[in-house]
This record gives structure tokens, C-alpha cells and sequence, in this order.
DNA sequence: TGCATAGATCGCAAAAATGCAATATTCAAA
DNA sequence: TTTGAATATTGCATTTTTGCGATCTATGCA
């Protein structure tokens, strides 16, 4: 079956992960999860995936893919500074989201 | 990782699924979607799990399991009528994912 | 009781998701 | 330019999901 939004199926299966379900509530309050950060403003930039990986306690690899999937989806913005990627929410995918699952659901 | 809350979790698995979302919004109005059933009315005892088989398009094992799935997910009421099944929304369940959503995401 | 219908379950194959190690890439600093 | 750190990508194994045919169970009717 063609799904009927492909965006909306795209963030469905995003946040049916448990982990990454984690990732995105950590990042309501990056300051209440994660220490300060030297490169990178924790609520404006986001958090360093190397915190959010050794967060999470899975390699390197998976971490990464995992945001990934996130970002994909449109519900984390990531910026790079440097040779780091910071990441926070993107509140309008997550809006978008709430939108379709009540349009849908 | 565990699940903080195994039934958000069993329910976001079960709305991952395009199949498992269009019966959902099938079933939000099910009289605009299907025909009249002799026995069980459609909006009162739900819509006979044969109907909406025909209209997924998938085999009777494969929508008899995709149901159980959303019966689990406390997102779907069965109703045993003779020999018929027949599926209605679990409002309370969907709303409780709603509640989920919004306390988690 | 015997038979037909609807649904549930079993067993299996294909596809997708998830994990990791190894490697490539990017960027900064020496 | 070389080195080191952080991230991204590749390749592969394991697990989960999804599909089907075959079969079992439950129910109603002749």
C-alpha cells in the first residue's frame, strides 16, 4: 500500500523507535540532560551527537543513523560547527506531525 | 533500550503502519466506507473484519494479524457476533496516545 | 451429527530495521 | 602538510515486520 503521506509515515516510523523517542524528549530540555558545551549554545545549536551517543550507550554508527532518521523525518535540525554536529528539534516537524496525526488519526 | 511505557511504545509500533492507519480513519466514520451489514450495525458493534479485508486488499491471515495488532495496542474493540468479528475505534486507547504523544514528544 | 463459513493460528519466505566494526570524510590545529 | 578528533558511510549479521498458503477452531444451520 502507497502510504498516503509520505512525510507523515516518514516521522511515524521515526518515533516508533524508543531511542529516538529518548533523543527527542532529551532535547526538550538540552540543558537539563546535557552538561554546557565549549563550541555551540545548547538550547540555540543543539546537543553534540557525541553527548547524545554515549547518552544513549550505543556506537558511534548507530547513534549517527539514528539521527539521521530524525532528521529525515524532519523532527531534528542539525548544524554543524567545526567538526562537530549539534542537534536540536525541529518544532515545526513536530507540529507538522501533531497536525497529521489528528487530520489522520 | 526498554520502553518507558510499553503501551505508548505497542501503540506508535501499531500506527507505524500505513495499513494499520487507513483502517483507523476507515473506521472513524465507517457507514461513509462501508456497506450495510445484516448482523452487527457498523457505527455501534464495528465493521466485520471480512469487509475490511477485502478493501486493505490483503490476505486473511495478513489482516487478521494487522487487527490483533491494533486490538493489542488498545487502539481497536473486538465484538464477537455468531461467527462474525467485528472491529470498532477504542476511543479511550487513541486518546490515551494522544495524551502519550503530547507527555513524551 | 455433518457441513459450510468466518476467523485465528502456524510455518515459512522476503523485506525492513537495528546493531556493530571497519573505513571514509571533514575540519582544525600543529 | 601531517595528525588527530568528530562524524558519516559501508558492509554485514541479527532481529523484527510483513506477506502468504495451509491448517485449526468456533459458530450456525441443515
Amino acid at each position: 500500500m502507497q502510504a498516503p503521506s509520505p512525510l507523515l509515515d516518514r516521522q511515524l516510523k521515526a518515533i516508533a523507535n524508543p531511542q529516538r523517542r529518548q533523543v527527542l524528549e532529551w532535547l526538550r530540555d538540552p540543558r537539563a540532560h546535557f552538561a554546557p558545551q565549549i563550541d555551540g549554545d545548547l538550547v540555540a545549536d543543539g546537543v553534540c551527537a557525541l553527548r547524545i551517543e554515549e547518552k544513549l550507550g550505543l556506537a558511534q554508527p548507530t547513534t549517527a543513523r539514528h539521527l539521521k532518521v530524525l532528521v529525515d523525518a524532519g523532527l531534528l535540525v542539525p548544524k554543524r560547527i567545526k567538526q562537530w554536529t549539534f542537534y536540536r528539534r525541529d518544532e515545526a516537524g513536530l507540529a507538522a506531525l501533531r497536525t497529521g496525526l489528528s487530520e489522520q488519526l
